[in-house]
Order: C-alpha cells, then sequence, then structure tokens
RNA sequence: GUGGCCAUAGCUCAGUAGGUAGAGCGUCGGGUUGUGGUCCCGAAUGUCGCGGGUUCAAAUCCCGUUGGUCACCCCA
C-alpha cells in the first residue's frame, strides 16, 4: 500500500480488527461476560472521554498515566477532555453521579471498551488498548476481595491460559504507603550510588518502585529492604491474611509477593497481578491486576465507600489464549446456488429469494452473487463453510423444487419447495450434532 | 520517552561483489455441455514504506522520516 499522505494509514497504535480475527475477541468478551454474570455483576457503560481532572485527581498527577500518556484536548467549550487511560475513574464517577451507593448498599459492575495512553506501542501495548474490567463498590471485606480474585483467575482459566500466576500483596491503609515510602528511603538513600540510573530517580520521585525494578544492582540491594508487609497495622494485616486464606479455602492458587506495587496512586491494601509465564508475552506479560481502593470514591467527593476491582487487557489475553478456548461455535451455513444457462435473471432472483425464505427461518445462508460457474459457486460455499447447498436452477422452477446437497456426504436429492426450509434445517442440525470433532 | 533490529506483490518471504524485481500461498480465468476439497494451464497485482543523497546506474550504499518489532521505562 504505497502512500505519500496518511489518508490511508491508521493512526500509531491504534489497530483495525477485521472479520477474520473478530470472533476470537467476540468470545472473549463473551466468555467475561458470562464469568461476571455468574458472580452477580451487571454491565456499566461509560463514556470513552471525561474531563481530565477527573483523571488527574483520581489516578494521581504524579503517575506515569496521568503525567505523560494522556490523550487530552479541549472541546468547543474550552474544557479539557481526556480519552480515558483506565477504566476505573470512570465507573466511580458514574457511581457517583448516579448516586448509586444510596440505593444500592453494595453495586458490582464490569465494563468492557477501549483505553488510551500514549506510550510506543509494541506487542501487546497498543495506544488504544482493550480492557474488561470488574469493580464491587460499597463491600471494604476480605470476602470479596478473594472472590473478585477467584473470578479474575477463573476466568483467565477459562481462556486456556494455563501458564498464568497471581502475585498478591498489599499496601495498607491511611499512610502505610508513605511510611514504608519513607522507610525504603532511609534505606536506600545511603546505598544510592549502588543503584540504577532509574532507581535513584525513584528514589525521590517514587521509592516503591525500586522494589519491582529489574536492574541486577536493584535486584541485589533489595534482600535488605524493609518488607512492606512487615509494617502493616494489624488490622490491614488481618485483612491481608483473610484474603489469602479465603483464596487459599477456593482453591485459587497465588503467591505472596511483597515487591509489586502497581502504577496507579488509588490503591491500598489489597493488590494483585496476573501475569503469563511462558514468556511469549515478553515484557508485555501482565495480563492484569487490581486491587482495593476505598479512598478514591471520597477523594473524588463521595462519602467514603470502600471499593475493590481490577481490569484485564483484551489484548494481551488474545496473545496468550489458546484458539480452543476461543473458538466460537457458529451457527452452521447453507449455500444457494443457481445454474443460469438459462433465464439468468430470473434463476439469479429465484436464487435469492429462496436464501430470504430460509434467513427468515433464522438459517445462515451465502449466495455467491457474482453468480459465476457452478463450480465456482461451489468452491465459494465451501469456504464459506457451507454444509449444506441449496441448488435451483430453470428446471426446478418450472417443477417448483429444488436440489438439497448434503455438501459433508455429498449426496444430492430434490425437494420439494413447500418442505424445503425444514429439511434444510433438518440438514444443518445433523451436521452440527454429527460432527463431534470439528 | 531511550537504545537495538526490521520494512520487497493481499500473506510468508527470496533477491548483498549496486544495473530499473521473483517464488509459494491466496485471488481471478480456463481445462466446452448443470456440481466443490486433488490435478493441469494461464492471468492480474508491486513507483521494492516515504523523502533526500552518493553513482552513468540503487530494492541493494548513506542520511532523514514514517511504521513495526525487541529491550528499557511503565503498564493492561
Amino acid at each position: 500500500m504505497s502512500k505519500t499522505s496518511k489518508v490511508c494509514q491508521s493512526v500509531t497504535g491504534m489497530n483495525d480488527v477485521l472479520p477474520a480475527e473478530a470472533p476470537r475477541w467476540r468470545a472473549l468478551e463473551a466468555a467475561f461476560r458470562a464469568a461476571c454474570a455468574r458472580y452477580g455483576f451487571g454491565e456499566v457503560r461509560t463514556p470513552v472521554c471525561e474531563y481530565t481532572e477527573l483523571f488527574t485527581r483520581g489516578i494521581g498527577e504524579e503517575t506515569d498515566v496521568v503525567a505523560k500518556e494522556m490523550y487530552s484536548f479541549e472541546d468547543r467549550g474550552g474544557h479539557s477532555l481526556t480519552l480515558r487511560p483506565e477504566g476505573t475513574a470512570s465507573a466511580v464517577r458514574a457511581y457517583l453521579e448516579h448516586t448509586v451507593g444510596n440505593t444500592e448498599p453494595v453495586a458490582r459492575w464490569y465494563y468492557v471498551g477501549p483505553m488510551f495512553r500514549g506510550e510506543r506501542p509494541a506487542k501487546g501495548r497498543y495506544r488504544q488498548f482493550h480492557q474488561v474490567g470488574a469493580e464491587v463498590y460499597g463491600d471494604g471485606s476480605a470476602a470479596v476481595d478473594a472472590e473478585l480474585i477467584d473470578l479474575a483467575y477463573g476466568f483467565v482459566q477459562s481462556l486456556g491460559i494455563s501458564q498464568c500466576k497471581v502475585r498478591l500483596n498489599s499496601l495498607g491503609s491511611g499512610d502505610t504507603k508513605r511510611r514504608y515510602a519513607a522507610a525504603l528511603q532511609a534505606y536506600y538513600t545511603p546505598l544510592r550510588d549502588k543503584l540504577s540510573e532509574d532507581s535513584q530517580r525513584r528514589l525521590t520521585v517514587n521509592p516503591l518502585r525500586i522494589l519491582d525494578s529489574k536492574s541486577p544492582e536493584d535486584v541485589a540491594l533489595r534482600g535488605g529492604a524493609p518488607h512492606l508487609l512487615a509494617v502493616l497495622t494489624d488490622e490491614d494485616r488481618q485483612h491481608f491474611d483473610k484474603v489469602c486464606a479465603i483464596l487459599t479455602r477456593l482453591g485459587t492458587p497465588f503467591e505472596v509477593d511483597p515487591t509489586i506495587i502497581r502504577g496507579l496512586d488509588y490503591y491500598s491494601r489489597t493488590i494483585f497481578e496476573i501475569s503469563e509465564t511462558s514468556g511469549r508475552l515478553g515484557a508485555q506479560d501482565a495480563l492484569g491486576g487490581g486491587g482495593r481502593y476505598d479512598t478514591l470514591i471520597s477523594d473524588l467527593g463521595g462519602k467514603p465507600t470502600p471499593a475493590v476491582g481490577f481490569a484485564f487487557g483484551i489484548e494481551r489475553l488474545l496473545l496468550a489464549a489458546s484458539d480452543e478456548a476461543l473458538r466460537a461455535d457458529s451457527a452452521p451455513v447453507c449455500a444457494v446456488l443457481a445454474v443460469d444457462r438459462t433465464d439468468a435473471d430470473l434463476v439469479h432472483a429465484e436464487a435469492l429469494a429462496i436464501a430470504k425464505e430460509l434467513r427468515s427461518q433464522g438459517l445462515s445462508v451465502v449466495v455467491d452473487t457474482r453468480f459465476g460457474k457452478l463450480d465456482k459457486q461451489f468452491r465459494h460455499a465451501e469456504r464459506a463453510g457451507a454444509v449444506a447447498a441449496v441448488i435451483v436452477g430453470k428446471q426446478e422452477i418450472d417443477e417448483q423444487t429444488v436440489k438439497l446437497k448434503d455438501l459433508v456426504a455429498r449426496q444430492e436429492r430434490s425437494v420439494g419447495r413447500d418442505v424445503l426450509a425444514e429439511n434444510v434445517r433438518a440438514l444443518l442440525q445433523a451436521s452440527r450434532s454429527g460432527s463431534p470433532t470439528e
């Protein structure tokens, strides 16, 4: 595709999903919706952009997401809008705007949709990417944390992603994070020169990040660093222990990892990540993650309401998921072919009329409206996945019949027009139940 | 945002002592009379990502740019 302009070029990092790939997306989204439904969640749909302030206040001005990755612009009224970089802030905004807390003590919501971050694209990382996520408002219990993680893990399993692990940590509540950051600074400051360049910067900006650095020099120093779990309050500790205990009872595998931090400021207490461990996602092996954010709702002006949620990247799940798990069980297809050696226009119209008639019965019907030679029409039918073909020509029209061919058994018989639909339906159903391996 | 690698038909790629392009798959047509997965024959499609430079001559060398990719950063 040659081009001197960008007219026919999608925006960097924003991709098309063509019909060949779309079924996998639909299957994944359907799996997520089904999982959420089983856990009592309802869908929330919010706009793709919000007033910028929602994100700067909600996610945190200092986070990378807000500081350098947002797609912001001015609308005609001079307001600063931002394409949502994640789903939680929008969902919380909707929750508050519609005062859901006043009528539902606990709200369980899920969402599916595009998010936008201006990062450098790579495999599994795009500027428009898509997430599925779930949130629970109004329940601060360890039980809901565990249930949510269980939902997330079960969903990943249902996609046939066997090589993955759940890592769990607690950020504590109140000023635990700040106290811990101070403790880390106290530990690392004397060692500053031994830290990686990035971590020397992190030391002042976000010391917790030093913990999940991949630089060898940082990894070497990590051993002596104070442990986050060690500085938790008794209550936070109990909450965390309870989450672990319930997960164990549910049989949801996890490992406690004191180094996971999460990139958004609003998290407190339970946080978790689910990553793919086969290595085929490269550096983008984080499939999803989430945690508790008990102060976000009050930070945004609501009354204090505990909340917890998670999100997964659809593109990454798609990379990791097995084809079997995402196979869409599409309806069997019937093709209508026209023998048009004589009275072509009449026969073509009749073929379409037959197709319409079958479609009105709820059947999936394809017609190669180019109406080439019969063998071409057969090839077209085959490629469309048709298991049955209706063949009509001048002779059949005159006789008020049609040829009905079983494309699998390669057998054909003459069928009266008045009983065509039921015969086609029977043939399609037989093909579905008769081929368990495909 | 930083660094490395890559960029040839719809797809996968071949084409390096620089001389204006090929294969497989796919697509389309044909193998005469109304029947498909094999086989045979034939055809179309690329300003070799884009722009500039070196050269008599560049897909092939140099620079820039755009896009992709890998690592980092960060995250989903």
